[in-house]
Formats: C-alpha cells, structure tokens, sequence
DNA sequence: ATCTGTGGCGCG
DNA sequence: AAAGCGCGCCACAGAT
C-alpha cells in the first residue's frame, strides 16, 4: 500500500471571502470528480451550524469558512451534475440542505460503497478511519472532530489539516473501491445506492408528524389494558405466590425466570415463555399473560422514550435511516424505528398530515412472491399474476383441494399465506407443523404436496442455494450481492442456515432494489416539477409521502406510476402492480 | 453506573 | 440446541 505524505505541505489557506468562493468555483469546473465535507457544530442539522465546507481534489483542496464567507457561488456545481464524493453523504447533505438551501445531487458514498461491497461479512467497520487503514494504510486520526463541536473563534492548523485530509482521503479510498466494484460487477447497485442518498436525506430531514394528543390517549388506554391483565393474572397466582410486607404479589411478570416459577406453582410446566408456547396452555393463565405481554410491549414501546423523538423545533419526528441497513439490501430505521410501528390503525393512524395537506401511502402488492414468479418461471405463479388472481388462494386450493378465495374458506388462505412465506424461505416440516398447528405428518404431506404442484419454486430455491454455498455470495437481479463466510471449518448447522438465508436474499434483496430505486424517481418527479410534496417514510415494500392536498391525486398517480416503473425495471415476466390511499393519516 | 447478551415481539 | 428470512427496541440478568 502506498502511503501518502500530505501533513507536512505548506500553510492551508483559509478562505473567508465570498469573492474567492466565486474563484474558486470557476477552478472546480474543470475537475471532473471533487470530494466534499463539512465540518459542522454538531449533528443535528436544525440545531447545528456549518463551520468549514471543504471541497477539491487530490491536486487542490479548498477550505471555506461558513461563517464568513457564502458558498452560494458553488450552489450550481453541488445542486448540479458532477460527481461529488463524500464519507457518509447523508449527513452533509442534511447539513448543506438546511443551512444553505442547498440539495447537493449526484453524490458518490464511500461508506455505502463499502457497505454494498461487504454486504453479509461480519465485524466490518465503515467510518472514514477504517477505510482509510484498510485501503490507504494509513492511521487517519478522528480526535480531531471532536474540536469542532460548539467551536468559536479562529481555526488552528491542525483542524485545517484534518478538513483538508478527509478530503484526500475519502478521494483515495473511493479509487481503491471502484476498482473492487467493477471486479465484482456491483456498478449497478452502487449506483443505486448513491443516487439514493437524496431521498434517504430527505426522509429524515423532513421528518413526520405525530398526534402527540391522540397517541397518548391510546396510551392511556393501553395501560388501563395492561393493569387488567396484570390484576387477573395477580388473582389467579396469588394464592400460590410470596407475598410482600403489604401482601401484595412480588412477581416480576417481565422476568421470563419468574413467570416460569410462578407457573410451575400452579401445575404449568413450560421451557420457555413464547406466544406460542403459552398459547398452548389450557388455562385462564395463558391469555392474561399474553394480554399483559402485548399492553405492556405497547406502553413501554411508545411511551416516554418514542415522544422524546419529537423534534422540539420542527415538533416533527425525525428517524434515522440506515440505507443499507440488512445485508439484503434492505434498509432499518432507528431513533425510532418507524417500521415496525403497530399495523394496528390506531397506532398507525396518529403518524398525520399537516393541516391542508396528505398522506399518500403505496405500497406494492404481493411483492415477494412476484420475484418468485419471476425467478422461479414458475407457470402457475407466473399465470396468476399476469391475469390478476389472488396467488395465496390458488396455492390454497391446489393443495388442500378444495375451493378457496378471499371469501370462501378464508381459512385455508391464511394457512396458504403462511406455507407461502414460510416454505419458500426454507422452513421445514418441524417449523410448518409450529405454526400451522398441525401434526410434523401432516406438515411434511403439506411442504410434499407444495413442492409437487410447484416443481420449478422449488427447483429455483434449491438453485439459488446451491449457487450461493458455491460461489460464497447470493445475488439478486440488480446485481446487488451479499457474501457469505463460508470456510472448510463451517459446520452443517451453519451451512444450514445459510442454505435459508440464500433462499431469502435474492427476492428480498430485490423488493429493495426496487423500492430504492422508486425512492429516487419518485424525488427527481417532485424536484422536476416542483411539486409541494416530500418524501416522509418507507417500510420494505411501502413508500410514504406527504403533499398539499390540492395535488394529492396528482401525487398519487406520480408515485403509482414510478414504483410500477422501478418495480418493472427490474421485473420482466410479471407484472408489478402498486395500491395507494390518500388520507389525513399514516393508513392503507 | 454502564455494558453485553438473551428472550420476546413489533413490522415487512 | 435448534432448525423460515430481514430488522430494532424493550426489560432482564449478569458482568464490569
């Protein structure tokens, strides 16, 4: 590795005149790639300043001072079509976006490259520290960061030089990565994920709006629900229980261990506290305790720590997005995590629009089992895509034999829905016979009959898992992949499990890729035609945006229209099909 | 007092 | 010991 020498160069000139800001820009036109950083107060965008706005390339490196000087004059070159590399690009471009009303575009990560090109592979570090170590061998020292928060006054050398280094740094390591990515062909989801960084800004930027008032009213509610369970519980195993000094029952209902005890009392033997497990006992016990589970997930899930979310300037809630968030490809959400939020409409429904405006939220249909029909070339899965039936009924019907739709014997669909899911990711007979209810016999009749009616599903997963232990890597029809670390020494349990995981990663891999991709049009749409419309959430599948009322439906048929086209991108033999609503609040 | 792993469970 | 995939958050338990 080579190592660059670049503390010991001359004096860095601190450029405070917006005047030399117009000079410069004219200099930047003729570098095809510049890097950009900030240096900011903090991390919080609507809270924290801009100090340093660094931009270049590895012959000449600029450093601005926000606070004295405008980078208005570089607006047309951040905003415009050069490409511009950054170390996490999301939280500049938060950053810039608020304090100079400046959407950079066409931003190049490194960390999301590093993140596509390691996706799966375990202890795996992406601050500009570790990229710097592993690609430049060099020890790039952060303590410096710390300088910039609450600064004031003049900048000293060493923080200059830390501005500009990042710079050449982040430009160096992405040099050593794009040659890696078009070793392993990952241009496309590369692509993808950089030109995605925008919208995932956005998202968190914007942020959305809670009905503080209706939700802690549910929450009362929930609580209420929560000490019922816990007084019927307390009646039935109090006579067997140890009392406090005030006589009341002192069992923690929260400790799996205690519960076990406080069961084991009453004559109910169990090895573990699941839903399921408990269910299963025939007694009054058994749904108290799962009563009191679910009201007290609820209230210590969206009680005093979910409010504290609420931004105490834009009174809006602002999560945290990891773009690349599963080894999928699929993105997570924290701080709060609102993709998991209860689909139960109450709890759903207090996420609203602002007063004049809307909520359009579209999600695909069916979209896992549309890649299935597409990779697998299965003829009845495909046949009953292309002509609008209900996939979930047929499989119903085909293997219990007998008539079932949405309305007839719901029942049997349900189960289908479950066999669906569950089989094609790898669940065996054991798991099917768990959640089915049913007999390991009459599971393994099921996944055997399954399996007959649908020879080429299955010929299809066990394909995509033979490839994938082969080649250490599953990849989905973007080109997305994600390793596997698999040596000689790896044991049949882990082989096993990625065998499962191998099955999964193509088709849910590619429901992101698509979803990214419909994220990125669906803002270039909004951008292009200046709509007054944001992106505000997206959960997978699910893509959720905010708008004035008055175009609602316009928006509507905007956001239909490009996740069709990015589902349709990269889904041939299927088509893709997409329902949204438009309301006051977060429902579909 | 703060960290880490685990069981349990919410969503897709 | 545990066998469907992918996450994050809560409380607990045990450790530091």
């Amino acid at each position: 590795m080579e190592s660059i020498k670049i503390d010991t160069e001359p004096k860095i000139e601190l450029i405070s005149d917006t005047r030399e800001v117009e000079q410069i820009a004219s200099k930047l036109d003729s570098m095809p790639l510049v890097a950009v950083d900030t240096e900011t107060e903090g991390l919080d965008p609507y809270k924290h300043k801009v100090l340093l706005f660094q931009i270049g390339n590895l012959e000449e490196q600029f450093i601005i001072d926000c606070r004295k000087a405008s980078i208005e004059p570089l607006r047309r070159i951040l905003e415009g079509q050069k490409p511009k590399v950054l170390q996490n690009a999301k939280f500049d471009y938060k950053m810039v976006k608020h304090a100079f009303g400046i959407d950079m575009e066409n931003m190049v990560d490194t960390m999301l490259i590093e993140q596509v090109l390691t996706s799966g592979l375990s202890d795996r570090r992406y601050g500009l520290a570790s990229l710097s170590e592993q690609y430049l061998d060099v020890k790039a020292d952060k303590s410096e960061r710390q300088s910039f928060i609450n600064h004031t006054g003049e900048f000293n050398e060493n923080q200059l030089i830390y501005a500009r280094n990042d710079l050449i740094y982040t430009l160096q390591v992405l040099s050593h990565q794009m040659k890696k990515v078009s070793e392993e062909g990952l241009g496309h989801t590369v692509k993808l994920e950089c030109l995605a960084v925008g919208a995932f800004g956005d998202m968190e930027y914007n942020g959305i709006l809670l009905d503080r008032d209706k939700w802690c009213s549910i929450l009362k509610e929930e609580k209420v629900k929560k000490d019922e369970a816990r007084e019927k519980m307390d009646s039935i195993l109090s006579p067997h229980s140890d009392m406090d000094l005030f006589g009341m029952v002192s069992i923690n209902y929260d400790s799996e261990e205690q519960l076990k005890n406080a069961l084991a009392k009453i004559g109910i033997k169990v090895d573990d506290t699941s839903k399921l497990t408990i269910s299963r006992i025939n007694h009054p016990i058994a749904q108290a305790i799962l009563d009191y589970r679910e009201h007290q997930k609820v209230v210590s899930s969206y009680g005093e720590g979910f409010l504290e979310h609420i931004n105490n300037i834009t009174g809006r809630i602002h999560p945290s997005f990891r773009q690349i968030g599963a080894s999928s490809g699929r993105t997570s959400c924290t701080e709060p995590n609102l993709q998991n939020i209860k689909a139960d409409s109450r709890f759903r429904s207090c996420f609203v629009a602002p007063e004049g405006r809307r909520l359009v939220v579209a999600d695909y249909s069916g979209c896992e089992l549309r890649i299935i029909a597409e990779l697998s070339d299965d003829p009845v899965f495909l046949g009953t895509f292309r002509n609008g039936g209900d996939l979930h009924s047929i499989v119903a019907s085909a293997i219990f034999k007998t008539k079932v739709s949405k309305t007839e014997n719901p029942e049997l669909r349900q189960r289908a829905k479950t066999i669906n899911f569950g089989l094609a990711y790898g669940m065996g007979s054991q798991g099917l016979s768990a959640s089915l209810e049913i007999s390991e016999d009459e599971a393994r009749e099921l996944l055997d009959k399954y399996f007959q009616s649908y020879p080429l599903v299955k010929r299809y997963l066990d394909k995509s898992s033979d490839e994938a232990i082969k080649n250490r890597y599953s990849t989905t029809i973007g080109g997305r992949k994600r390793y596997y670390e698999i040596n000689d020494q790896s044991d049949s349990r882990t082989i096993a499990s990625i065998v499962r995981q191998a099955k999964n990663a193509p088709i849910q891999g590619t429901n992101a890729d698509m979803t990214k991709l419909a994220l990125i049009w669906i803002r270039n749409k909004i951008k292009e035609k200046k709509l007054d419309a944001c992106l505000v959430n997206t959960i997978h599948d699910e893509i959720v945006v905010e708008c004035d009322e008055k175009i609602a439906e316009e928006v509507g048929y905007i956001v239909k229209e490009y996740m069709i086209k990015a589902g349709e991108f990269y889904l041939h033999k299927v088509p893709v099909d997409v329902e949204y609503s438009i309301s006051g609040c977060w429902e579909k």
